[in-house]
Parts: structure tokens; C-alpha cells; sequence
DNA sequence: CGGTTATCCTGT
DNA sequence: ACAGGATAACCG
């Protein structure tokens, strides 16, 4: 008796998918909703039946890692959404993604896994969901973010421009807020085409059928501090596009509606809603960084890794070149790895 | 920061 | 001799 309940209880989550009576699957759906709520009393016959050998497995089911979260897409092989939390600590850190590969992911079924051949030679880059950038406080938590569940077909352009960008305004808004919370993932979403119709078109890649999306989305709900409940949140969808400096983060943004419409994510379930939640690019800019300060950042990182005093120079004139003089972090980083070039390089000869 | 591709080197 | 992993070189 005591295990037959337990049995019960174990599948009462799975039984609105195979009732036929509408009814009946809104009375499991309530079940289902609460927690450690009463078991399902009666199980009939048809219903026992169909899940002798058991039910369809899909693979969504939520996956832990120690900084993100995800549900993957065995069909798509990408993620479906892939959650996150921002603190200011964790940007701190030595964690460098020198040392991390890209592979896949050892939880997910060798048949419905993406691999590094298939994004090779596609025209795709491999583009975080979870960004490295979000990890610098553990090689660990770093490393799993380059399992290929938390990456999707990414353009190159975009990859390192617009939404390279975007994600570094999440990193700086967690230096404003105490708590940043993400939540990115694909679109693959319809087209009119020539006879008005929406269809859905989405490229595959490699032998794994990799689905590339055609846009990305990303959700930010940020609080304050710990005392105040004030939150804001924004939902944006990206074209997986190239998209220059002239174009606005404001301008892809969209109501958490609309997204969740399309994406059929609902996002925070445990959100109430009905309390204020402010428009994100209300309460802060949603500015992205501009053409030179993005350069100035770029070749600051450039100049940190350089291994010779030839590249540095180029590196230098290059940023010359584009018209922008460094500014003072700049000369100094760079001024710091002259001196050590120019020690190494003596003592080598 | 975000990526790739070319080259060198090592193990079989 | 060659596949494949590590390293260097490259680009936005």
C-alpha cells in the first residue's frame, strides 16, 4: 500500500499529458501544482495501460550546473533557456577561458548531443547562452559553460559585437544591483513569406543537425538590495544578425508578453506580477557601450595577452589607426607590458 | 570580451 | 606517416 502511493505520486506530474477528458487533466494539472499536494485517489484502466512501458522522454527536464541553469532541446540540440544569476563577486576572479574547451555536454544522451564538427566550417560561431565572462570567479563553473548545452549557432558578428556588448551591460548591472538574474536562449521564429503566409525556416548544421536560430532572447530581472523589494525586468529579442553601433539596445526590446507568447516560456512563474515591476530601461540606461570605449576595451585586453614587442606596437597602431587615442587605464596597461616585453626580449638574447 | 584558423608537436 | 591535441596567430 505504502509504495503503491509512492508509485503514484512519483508519476502524477506526467498524467495530464495521456488523459483524454479535459477535465480530468485540469483536476491532475492542480495535483501536479501542488507541491507535496494529495495524490491522484484513482487511476484507471486505459491510463495504467498506457503507461506500462512507460512515456515519451523529451530531455527538457531542468539540468544543474554550479552557475547556470538549463533545459536543453534534444531536437534542436541547443538549449532551450539557460538561467543565471549576477552578483557583483563573481565577475571578480582569475578564471580565464585560455584553459576551457568547447565539447559536449557528458549529461546529455550521446544521440541527441551537438558536437565541435558541426559547428566547424559552418559559417556559425559557438555562442555562449550562459556567457564565460559570467564566471571569472571559478574555473570550474567556467568550464561547464562550455558544454555545448548551454551553445547555439551563432553569427560571428553579432557573437563578438551586439551581443558581446549586451552581455557586458549585464555584467555592469551587477555593479548596480545587488541581484541580476538572466534567462537567454534561441528563437527560431516565423516569416511572412511572398504569399503572406508565416512559416518557420531555420538552417541545420553538421551531421548532428544543429539548429541555427534566428534570433536570441534574453530576460533580466534585477533587485536592488536585499531590504527593498523594488524590481525591474527586460525582456529583449535579438535578430542572430550583425548588428552595428548605430542600433540601440531600446530598440529590441519587447514586453515580457510578447516574449513569452513567442517563445512559450513562461518565465517567472513565482513572479507576482500584479506588484510594481518596473520597465528595466526605466529604472537604468539599457546603453551599450560605444564604438570607441568598446575598441579602447578590446585593445586593452589585446595588449594584456600580447607575447611580443612587434604585436604590441601593431596592436597600438591599429586602435591609432581608427582614430582613438588610449585613454589613461590604457597607457598603463600598455606602458606595464612594454617594460615586461622589453625585459623578456633582452634576456633572451 | 567574443570567437576561429594555422602550425607545431606528440603519441601510435 | 598521420590523427589529434596543444599552442600560437589572427580577427571584430
Amino acid at each position: 500500500m505504502a509504495s503503491g502511493r509512492k508509485f503514484l505520486r512519483f508519476f502524477g506530474g506526467f498524467v495530464c499529458g495521456v488523459t483524454v477528458s479535459t477535465g480530468a487533466c485540469v483536476t491532475a494539472l492542480k495535483l501536479y501544482l501542488q507541491p507535496e499536494g494529495s495524490t491522484q485517489e484513482h487511476e484507471s484502466a486505459a491510463q495504467r495501460l498506457i503507461k506500462l512501458y512507460g512515456l515519451p522522454v523529451d530531455g527538457s527536464e531542468t539540468r544543474y550546473y554550479a552557475n547556470h541553469i538549463l533545459s536543453y532541446d534534444q531536437s534542436r540540440r541547443t538549449p532551450r533557456w539557460v538561467a543565471e544569476h549576477l552578483s557583483s563577486e563573481k565577475l571578480l576572479g582569475k578564471a580565464d577561458r585560455k584553459h576551457c574547451k568547447f565539447k559536449p555536454d557528458p549529461s546529455v544522451p550521446e544521440l541527441f548531443t551537438a558536437h565541435n564538427e558541426d559547428y566547424l566550417g559552418s559559417g556559425w560561431s559557438r555562442g555562449h547562452m550562459a556567457p564565460a565572462g559570467d564566471n571569472k570567479f571559478s574555473e570550474q563553473s567556467m568550464a561547464e559553460t562550455f558544454y555545448l548545452s548551454n551553445i547555439v549557432p551563432q553569427n560571428y558578428e553579432n557573437n563578438a559585437g551586439f551581443w558581446n556588448r549586451f552581455e557586458m551591460y549585464c555584467r555592469e548591472l551587477a555593479e548596480r544591483f545587488r541581484d541580476v538574474w538572466v534567462i537567454s536562449g534561441p528563437l527560431t521564429l516565423p516569416q511572412a513569406g511572398e504569399d503572406q503566409k508565416k512559416r518557420v525556416s531555420y538552417q541545420l548544421i553538421g551531421k548532428d543537425d544543429v539548429a541555427v536560430p534566428t534570433h536570441l532572447f534574453k530576460v533580466i530581472l534585477v533587485k536592488k538590495d536585499h531590504s527593498s523589494d523594488v524590481l525591474a525586468l527586460g525582456a529583449f529579442i535579438v535578430p542572430n544578425a550583425p548588428i552595428g553601433f548605430e542600433h540601440q539596445l531600446k530598440e529590441y526590446q519587447v514586453s515580457l508578453t510578447e516574449l513569452e507568447k513567442t517563445s512559450g516560456l513562461t518565465f517567472f512563474p513565482k513572479l507576482d506580477m500584479s506588484q510594481s515591476v518596473k520597465n528595466l530601461c526605466m529604472l537604468d540606461s539599457c546603453e551599450l557601450m560605444d564604438f570607441n570605449r568598446f575598441k579602447l576595451y578590446i585593445t586593452g585586453r589585446k595588449v594584456r595577452g600580447v607575447k611580443s614587442l612587434v604585436k604590441l606596437e601593431k596592436i597600438m597602431a591599429e586602435l591609432k589607426e581608427a582614430g582613438i587615442s588610449p585613454d589613461d587605464y590604457l597607457n598603463k596597461v600598455y606602458s606595464e607590458k612594454r617594460q615586461e616585453l622589453l625585459q623578456k626580449e633582452s634576456t633572451n638574447k
